[in-house]
DNA sequence: CCAAAGCTTTGACTTAAGTCAAAGCCTCGG
DNA sequence: CCGAGGCTTTGACTTAAGTCAAAGCTTTGG
């Protein structure tokens, strides 16, 4: 069943480390891995394509994966960056309708699967999966709820502010932060294109609140930042 | 427990035609209608504020409620509009954390309240009520799904021009519907301003794709409205 | 190690949509 | 039934941010 080229032990261990599948039974967890499927993707390769019908569901295991939409003018907008142990595209396996977005590996990544059927077995007999499906439903409705705020009710100096006073905080607080999306993609997730991201970064950085040397930033002004982002 | 003035039997019906509450075992709902409180809002006022402790979750008995952030600047974002049966703030009652937005009345209202715990308890129990719960989160994540969308990817004709075909879709396709909020709680909604949502009409109304009465609407050329929606 | 491809920045220009102000319309309660 | 207050529209103006084009940069693979 499984593709795997991974010995069986390291596998459950993983998926036991996951959100979704943690405090499951281990024989559960034994089932679940024989289901698994090890998917291996290209830098920009699409994983699905809105609209698709959904055949299960997606757990990072190696890489970076973006969830995303395009215009018809060509702009993209990325809902949300997945990386090792998150999962993703669960609604569409739940419900049974289309992707309403796209998904892509943001570099060489593998993707573990789900088949639809399978994992929608489990959820009936497993009301641990279903409390924690819950809990990354959860997750997900306060991150779009952020996300409709940031493109609705603030402008792009906002927005850039908001990300950066994020990463920070995910570091420590610390004022050295690093950016692990290129401007082209973290222009995207926030809702603008690179020409204004980049002159944002560049009046932010005359005004002496940050500093840039390519993907570092150093915060200089942590209040100035704030301010900006409200 | 309860402070309702209905008798009890109709809060039971009541609450088993909710989506959240359907199918639950009669003595569930019985112990549920015991846990109700209900409360009655006058146009306007607010059920909870942006950043308060969530106590509980809702359920919309008698009128429509809007759930809507505000930017510092006083511009408002609706969320979505919720009418009797429907439930909301489901997540801050499920996470413990934080109100992500406001809820106010849009009409005098009555709107029944469980408070967080007995909630949580219920949930545990209950395998059906927390696949309820998943269904409701992927209904609410499709729909931010598609208000990311609009505010991102969409101008305003566009989106004014999908929600005339959303609503039209929801009364049978008829080419004539009626709006059933105020043209500034409509622009609230569609992430714009009652002034622009005025010129978006008349433009539609001078290249005779739409015609309207105050609140009544008359589609003329669906394929026009389809093609500005895209 | 170099060149091609892909990122990133900069400049000049355009435009969708917001702001402000005023006037016209409804409608609801005294 | 009338008038105050709230909706809605219109006009004139401003502005944030997008488009297009070109030039610097980096990275990567042959």
């Amino acid at each position: 069943m499984s593709k795997s080229a991974y010995p069986f032990s390291d596998l459950i261990y993983f998926l036991e480390n996951t959100q979704i599948f943690q405090g499951l039974p281990r024989e559960q967890l034994l089932a679940i891995a024989q289901l698994t499927q090890v998917q291996p993707y290209d830098k920009g390769e699409f994983i699905f394509h809105q609209g698709d019908e959904s055949r299960g569901f997606f757990i990072v295991r190696v890489g970076r994966v973006k969830v995303f939409q395009v215009s018809s003018s060509g702009r993209e907008q990325i809902f949300n960056v997945f990386g090792p142990r998150d999962h993703f595209a669960e609604v569409p396996a739940f419900d049974g309708n289309c992707f309403p977005a796209s998904a892509a590996a943001l570099e060489k990544a593998e993707v573990l699967f789900f088949q639809r059927q399978r994992f929608l077995q489990l959820l009936e007999q497993n009301p641990t999966l279903a409390i924690n499906m819950l809990r990354s439903f959860a997750r997900h409705l306060r991150r779009f709820s952020n996300l409709v705020d940031s493109l609705s009710l603030r402008e792009v100096p906002g927005r850039v502010a908001a990300y950066l006073l994020t990463i920070s905080n995910q570091a420590n607080n610390s004022d050295h932060i690093e950016l692990t999306l290129n401007k082209g993609q973290l222009a995207a997730m926030l809702g603008t294109i690179p020409e204004t991201l980049s002159r944002v970064f560049n009046r932010l950085s005359r005004d002496r609140i940050i500093q840039i040397e390519g993907a570092k930033i150093t915060i200089l002004d942590r209040e100035g930042l704030r301010h900006i982002a409200q």
